[in-house]
DNA sequence: CTGAAAGCGCTTACAG
DNA sequence: CTGAAAGCGCTTACAG
């Protein structure tokens, strides 16, 4: 009889090396993605791997589970994003294991070694080198952008930033504000340079000028907000209305626009980005641009099991919806300006 | 070579036959419990098992897993307990694992066939029931309870919210505040009556009469928050200060005094309990108490892994130190008053 | 790149 | 109750 528990009928090695018109020496190396395989053969046995719905008889005892890698876990999109996978993994199932990629390099060891059907990494957390590791043991790989980084040739899903941006933008216009400011993300983040690109789109259709020092950019912190909000409310003509990258960062100029003497909306409109839970709890309430984190994670969670499951989905970059949500940090300039 | 990634020098069922002076057929009956075995023989092949820390293959290589229960994800504190837990697992490259057990009453099937070294619930999510069927397997529960309802005979890990109450009410009383009210949670939550008989010890060491019409309750939540922020302040003596049993209590409450246009703190000071991260990013940054959430995680952790060992642990109830985090929400009471 | 051969760890069926 | 023998599923080392 079998090793171990291995069931009646279950798919053996063997069966696949036959089916596949193979050995099964073959079929080992492609299932453990070694090398000297040729490709078309390789695919060949993938097919029947899937066809015959190959199970390794220690798999059998193993729940499936769907990891999920972040960079850190400081960050407050986390939870949110969590909460969207362990709705699509529950619906179906499926465990939801994560790992913090930011504890060091050996995390995907770790997780190989765990053997998920497959992976999401968020923050742009997996590069070139761990997707062709998890490529080789045939683990799916699917990126979480919220501050960019698309890798090219990984699956990804991301947010309409650029049309946030421009959303925003034209909110503020409308109210009747020319000299706005905005507080933008890290260079290097290209959904923050998304959202910059909306703001400048916005401004030029309006005919208004964007003056360079009311362009600002730091890291997406508390602490930025406030350090630019403090610069920018000391401006000789400072800024009616501020446009910052992410919620933090407006709530840094909460407090820029509190030691300064200044109210929000009335002497002072902000708009954020992302509408974390705490924006609609902070005073004023804040206008931000909603980014649909808990939807992303559950269109990551869809995209990375249908390619576990061997299909092609119907596209390998999913871009949800931003949405702006008015509520009242903004208001009309004040007539003075 | 091995069949599977058997490293080198571990134990193989060979070694443990050799070291029991039995035949590797006679382990394999002890390992899976079939009947046949002399109980003497069973005694030594087990100890040998123990000693040489057998494992086996497939247990070697499905990475061991910490699974932690949640309620519902919707919590804020969730995030915070779950870098705690992260951070003591990564130390042992073990896996963390998560589970909503509002999802269904199947949570627990699932999380038995993942085999994880221990459980950690938090919020009294786990029962009696779960509790019997995870001692079954041999799989030891840990209750993190912020929010109280400890199950007896279960270890667990909470804070210390009665002396949280006290400072807290303390330092209100020696501000100089002395209609000072108090916002609990529901009744149901011991965690909550805790916090809510710190605050009355400190009225009565203080000699302070505490005044029904100041007591409230509800749910943790920024609506109830603002219902009785806004009650409190429509009294005809209103309250000085406003105790909250949590953070979004203390929000909802800001919201209420911003409408019905008095000042934080200079007409009323508001305390809060947890110290979410979002308390120092609020305007005026909240004086609260501080839960040390990732320290609890970590401890639970630290017990689960401790129990999984098989080791007893010095306490089986772990009670962390509250702090009273002085920001801005907090200050002498108006001369009027 | 491929597979025949050898071998590993474990289990089963069965003889004593 | 015990273990020699056979066998299973998988992997490795190596010859072609």
């Amino acid at each position: 009889m079998a090793r171990r528990g291995r069931r009646r009928g279950e798919t053996t090695v063997a069966t696949v090396a036959r089916l596949a018109g193979v050995s099964a020496p073959t079929v080992s190396k492609v299932l453990n993605g070694h090398p000297g395989v040729a490709a078309e053969t390789r695919e060949r046995v993938e097919r029947v791997l899937r066809e015959q719905d190959y199970r390794r008889p220690d798999a059998v005892t193993q729940a499936p589970m769907l990891e999920v890698a972040f960079q850190a876990l400081e960050s407050h999109l986390a939870i949110e994003i969590m909460r969207g996978v362990a709705q699509v993994a529950g619906a179906r199932q499926l465990a939801v294991g994560f790992t913090e990629t930011a504890s060091g390099p050996g995390w995907l060891d770790q997780v190989l070694r765990r053997r998920p059907v497959a992976v999401i990494a968020v923050y742009g957390a997996a590069m070139r080198r761990e997707h062709a590791r998890l490529a080789a043991s045939g683990i799916p790989l699917v990126a979480l952008d919220p501050t960019g980084e698309p890798v090219h040739s990984v699956p990804s899903v991301g947010a309409a930033n650029w049309n946030g941006g421009l959303t925003a933008t034209r909110h503020l216009l409308e109210l009747g504000h020319r000299r706005i400011a905005m507080i933008g993300g890290p260079p290097g983040f290209l959904a923050a340079r998304a959202r910059l690109d909306g703001f400048r789109a916005a401004m030029d259709a309006a005919g208004v000028p964007v003056e360079a020092q009311l362009l600002r950019s730091g890291t997406l912190s508390y602490e930025d907000g406030l350090r630019h909000g403090r610069d920018l409310l000391a401006l000789s003509a400072p800024p009616t209305a501020v446009f910052c990258c992410n919620d933090l960062l407006a709530l840094g100029v909460y407090e820029a626009a509190r030691r300064a003497g200044r109210r929000v909306p009335e002497d002072l409109s902000v708009v954020g980005f992302d509408d974390l839970e705490f924006a609609r709890w902070s005073g004023p309430a804040l206008t931000t641009v909603r980014q649909p984190l808990a939807e992303m994670g559950a269109a990551a969670a869809e995209l990375a099991l249908t390619l576990a499951a061997g299909d092609t989905p119907p596209r390998l970059r999913i871009e949800l919806a931003t949405d702006l949500i008015l509520r009242s940090s903004t208001t009309s300039p004040p007539v003075a300006a």
